[in-house]
RNA sequence: GAAUUGGUAGCUCAGUUGGUAGAGCAAUACACUUUUAAUGUAUGGGCCCAGGGUUCGAGUCCCUGCCAGUUCACCA
């Protein structure tokens, strides 16, 4: 009844490939065998190796590759009666294979070319192919087929691509297709493999750096009973033994320092971190946050190391420092531009703010036409200047240092301008990309910044910070001088790759579920 | 949350002032033993996102909803 029920929302294709693999198991042929398939090379290893081998057009060299085993999924086929071209793809790449009827059925039973091939094999299955490699006609290395074996047999029709000279045609660009499916989106373009390729590289290399100094990776909590070390609305849960309500970490700040606390000099941790707010291009409600803090440093330090950091990243992930984003291009090179809140504020809109109280810089905004709310305190107006007039404008990287303690709950204040704190923001092609601190260590000015936070949420400030008592506990022990920082992963993966979304450099971004008739 | 664009065959898309749907690719059948967006001939394939409304008649016009994209707001 089932089956028989969801047999008829199957398209016709649909129904026509279980047919076909009816037909498969009729022939005595499992189409999804369980025994290792015997691979011995790939599509890439292959065309660039054979390819530095002068041999004539039309003709085998027999000195090389004559007996290679490949798997992968058929993309093309071009039938030419008894003899047929057709291109498998594999991890790395694609290769065109030459299966003639002779070959595959050397003696008088044809079944397994004019009926397995021919008719029971589709676009989309997977398939392991011997042979020898030779070059076409026209010049291309191709494997000439001896043998294949079906390895799984495609039910659903895979969206068809063609393409001619690196050209695509008909290709699928449908949003919401290619995030919902992404394994299709994957299988049928592949410049969205070489995005997430690129993506592991560049966090490969960032590991890389941080190791070879001594940094120590670690884990600490994702469920937390308190959500500190940032202002964002959480993700809340339960947990049902201990009768308490839990919540997805919106930051691990606070949990890194704690391991300071413990005697670790430098730890880093690769956070994935949640919050339950809105989402556009440039943000998920799950995204990566590389944080890492090392102590007896600061925030001077801390720009050095950064800039080092992320000129290895971009060398790693495409080989030069310089990257296009859209039609800027980005260079990465090391060292960075410098310039405080206040110069840059001064700088791009006239006003010099650094000796101006609150309402001094409330009637700056209305000069500026910065609309300002009177929730807000001096930090978030300066931050609000900041946000709406400069921050665009660096496209470069770019760090914005010296920020005003009001917005700064965690940094330590600056050791010569009263009312600042050191603190850094990296920022680039407009937006910010990293956030550094010298770590405000002092347990008893932590306790007064906290306080103050619970005053700004009393006064109707929703992003300010709950109190973390265990966190205080810890500072009381004592953290040596520290300095830390927070990466944007998601973000640098997207400009060093040239992604526009955010949803282009995770795999699986948050989409809306489908509804499910069943 | 607001504005805006879109949702038609497995895929990419057409669809005139409203008259019950078209193309290319894919599929099926046939031909072709070096093609490459192969080619040629023929055939099948649609709850036009969903629900209301206007109308003799709606893929098309109106309303509501669903899903997605973009921009804005929100998001240290």
């Amino acid at each position: 009844m089932t089956k028989l029920m969801s047999t008829q929302h199957l398209s016709e294709q649909e129904i026509i490939r279980r047919e076909k693999l009816t037909e498969l198991n009729k022939l005595g042929i499992d189409a999804y065998p369980a025994a290792l398939y015997p691979v011995n090379t790939n599509s890439v290893f292959i065309k660039e190796n054979y390819a530095q081998h002068p041999a004539d057009k039309g003709v085998e060299n027999k000195d090389q590759f004559t007996d290679v085993c490949i798997a992968g999924r058929i993309m093309s086929v071009r039938d030419m009666g008894k003899a047929n071209f057709a291109v498998l793809q594999d991890a790395v790449g694609k290769i065109q294979f030459y299966i003639k009827q002779d070959d595959i059925c050397p003696g008088e039973d044809k079944t397994m070319y004019q009926t397995v091939w021919k008719k029971l094999i589709d676009i989309g299955d997977i398939i392991g192919i011997k042979g020898y490699v030779f070059t076409t006609k026209t010049g291309e290395t191709s494997i000439h087929v001896s043998e294949f074996t079906i390895l799984t047999k495609s039910l659903r029709p895979l969206p068809i691509v063609k393409e001619k000279d690196g050209e695509a045609f008909d290709e699928v660009t449908d949003p919401e297709f290619r995030y919902r499916q992404r394994y299709a989106d994957l299988i049928v373009n592949p410049s969205v493999k070489e995005t997430f390729i690129k993506r592991t590289k560049m966090v490969n290399a960032i590991r890389e750096f941080l190791n070879e100094r001594g940094a120590l990776e670690v884990d600490t909590p994702v469920l937390q009973s308190i959500p500190g070390g940032a202002a964002a609305r959480p993700f809340s849960t339960h947990h049902n033994a201990l009768d308490v309500p839990m919540y997805m970490r919106i930051a691990n700040e606070l949990y890194l320092k704690r391991l300071i606390v413990g005697g670790f000099e430098w730890v880093y941790e690769f956070s994935r971190n949640f919050r339950n707010e809105g989402m556009d291009r440039t943000h998920n409600p799950e995204f990566t946050v590389l944080e890492f803090y090392v102590a007896y440093k600061d925030y001077e330090w801390m720009m050095d190391t950064t800039e080092q950091m992320l000129d290895k990243a971009a060398m790693a992930t495409n080989g030069t420092t310089k990257v296009m984003v859209g039609e800027k291009e980005i260079d990465f090179k090391a060292p960075y531009k410098r310039i405080t809140m206040y110069d840059s504020i001064k700088e791009i809109t006239g006003f010099d703010i650094s000796e101006m109280d609150e309402a001094g810089i409330r009637h700056v905004c209305r000069e500026l036409k910065i609309h300002a709310d009177d929730k807000w305190g001096k930090g978030k107006l300066i931050d609000e200047i900041f946000g709406e007039k400069c921050e665009g404008t660096y496209i470069q990287p770019t760090f914005i240092t010296d920020y005003p303690v009001e917005m700064s709950p965690l940094t330590k204040k600056h050791r010569s301008k009263p009312g600042l704190v050191e603190r850094f923001e990296l920022m680039c092609n407009g937006k910010e990309i990293a956030n550094a601190y010298s770590e405000l260590n002092d347990p008893i000015e932590q306790r007064e910044r906290f306080e103050e936070q619970t005053k700004l949420m009393e006064r109707g400030d929703d992003e300010a910070m709950f109190i973390d008592h265990d966190f205080l506990r810890a500072l009381e022990y004592g953290m040596p001088p520290t300095s830390g920082i927070g990466f944007g992963i998601d973000r640098i993966a997207m400009l060093l790759t040239n992604q526009h979304s955010i949803q282009d450099v995770l795999f699986f971004p948050m989409m809306r579920p489908e509804k499910n008739d069943d």
